[in-house]
Order: structure tokens, then C-alpha cells, then sequence
DNA sequence: CACCTACTTTCTACATTGTAGAAACCAGGA
DNA sequence: TCCTGGTTTCTACAATGTAGAAAGTAGGTG
């Protein structure tokens, strides 16, 4: 890897600011619907946990398994955080595609506050 | 792939934006150079060049070898630019991501222009 | 009880992208 | 001739992207 190592790419960043947006309740469902509202592809479930599981791997998020009983059918869900380096990273990467972008006439300059 | 095929990912995104902004003399160093100065990274060539040699086989740039006496030291530059779809699948990468981080407070709105 | 179903995570596998470094090319000057 | 600077191409491997199948867990239902 480059000299800056570990600056989330692609899907990373858009998983990591799908976790950040989310804030609470961000478990593997509500990440990828997020996702797919948002950005409008579809995403596998497959995808989205592995890269969460990535992410966790580098420091950049935290998971924790819901405690006391779900009293919902299915498996226990895992929530997901970004860590502070998560979001340092996140920010690092989205300031150098800023960078890159500024100035550059065909490529429209990002919408104002949502 | 996503339904969506061939959104560029991180990289992609970044050396496309590269040869944008740099326009007519955008060639391998150069574009390398832009990166090194806007993102802070060092960047090899051949990363440059792999990408840039991927994105053309997905119709995203174009080259074309200097024409004429190359009088400089030196193989003949090899000259890209964005496409039109190259251009269309760059501006869509984006505004997904930037859709995605609309209102996530804690990750910063872009700059102003440059 | 045995089974079905909804919700959710985990595992497995493979394709694409990211990245570096070595090799090869080319021309001019020492 | 050899060296050097500028440039591309080739080779190889690691990391990321992505899908789909499998399996865990609880509650309902006959």
C-alpha cells in the first residue's frame, strides 16, 4: 500500500458513512438499506458484513451483539460503531477526494447541507 | 458486480479526477504528480498506469502516443482523456458518495471552491 | 412435538482493484 | 560506447468488492 496506509476506498468509506449516519441502531440490515436508498445500487448483505468485518479488523469500527434478550425472532444483531480512527480515516480519505475535485469544472461541486 | 456495474472505486475515482483537472498534458507523470501534490501520498507509477490501462478497457479514458518527433529524451508520452461515460460513471461515483454523507454531522462539508 | 418462517449473521469463494518494483525503450550528451 | 534522464510496459501479489449459500435463533402453528 501506499506511504498513507489504510485509506478506507469505495465501499469502505460509503459503509463507514453509512454506520456514522445511522448512529445507534446500525446493525448489517439497516447499513445496507441505507446504503441502497442512498446510493441506489443494491447491495448484498454478503457485502456489507464483510466489509464491516474488515473495517473492525483495522480499528476503524467496533462491534458489540445486542445483550439481554432479543425478544425478536431471529439471531442476535450486531451493532456496529465507527471509532474515533475510523472517523479520522474517513475524513482523511473524503478531504483528498475533495483535493482532487476541487476546481475541476465537469465535475459539479457537492450539494449544500441535507 | 453491484447492479450498477463499474462505478469506479477509490483509486479509480481519483486518477480520473487527475486527468480532469490536468486536462491536455495529461500524461503518467503527471498525473502521478497531481496525486502526490492534492492527495499527500506517494503514488507509484505502475499504480498509475494499471489503473490508467483498466479504466481504458472500460471505455473510461482514452489514449493516444504522442504523435510526431518526440524531441526529448525519452519513449514517446502516452496522452489520456476522460470520456464521455468515463466522465458520466466519475460524476455518479460521486454524487452517491456525496448523497451518502449529506448531513453526517461529524464528517465535514466539502471546502469552497478552489 | 415437528415443522415452518422471518430475521440475522457467518462462511466460502471468486472477481476486481490497488500497488509496487523491475524491466525495457529511447534519445541526447560525455 | 556508455551513461543518464524520462517514460512506458510487464509481472506479481495483496487488498477490496461482491454474491450466495449455510446456519443460528426464536416464535408460531397444526
Amino acid at each position: 500500500m501506499g506511504v498513507n496506509k489504510d485509506l478506507p476506498g469505495g465501499f469502505e468509506q460509503l459503509v463507514m458513512l453509512a454506520v456514522a449516519r445511522i448512529g445507534d441502531g446500525a446493525y448489517g440490515m439497516t447499513v445496507r438499506r441505507s446504503l441502497e436508498e442512498r446510493t441506489g445500487r443494491n447491495v448484498s448483505l454478503g457485502a456489507v458484513y464483510s466489509t464491516l468485518d474488515r473495517l473492525e479488523t483495522k480499528g476503524y469500527v467496533t462491534s458489540k451483539h445486542e445483550t439481554g434478550a432479543a425478544e425478536r425472532g431471529g439471531r442476535a444483531r450486531r451493532f456496529f460503531r465507527l471509532t474515533a480512527s475510523g472517523l479520522r480515516a474517513l475524513n482523511e480519505g473524503i478531504a483528498a477526494l475533495d483535493r482532487m475535485r476541487a476546481g475541476v469544472a465537469s465535475v459539479p461541486r457537492p450539494a449544500r447541507a441535507t
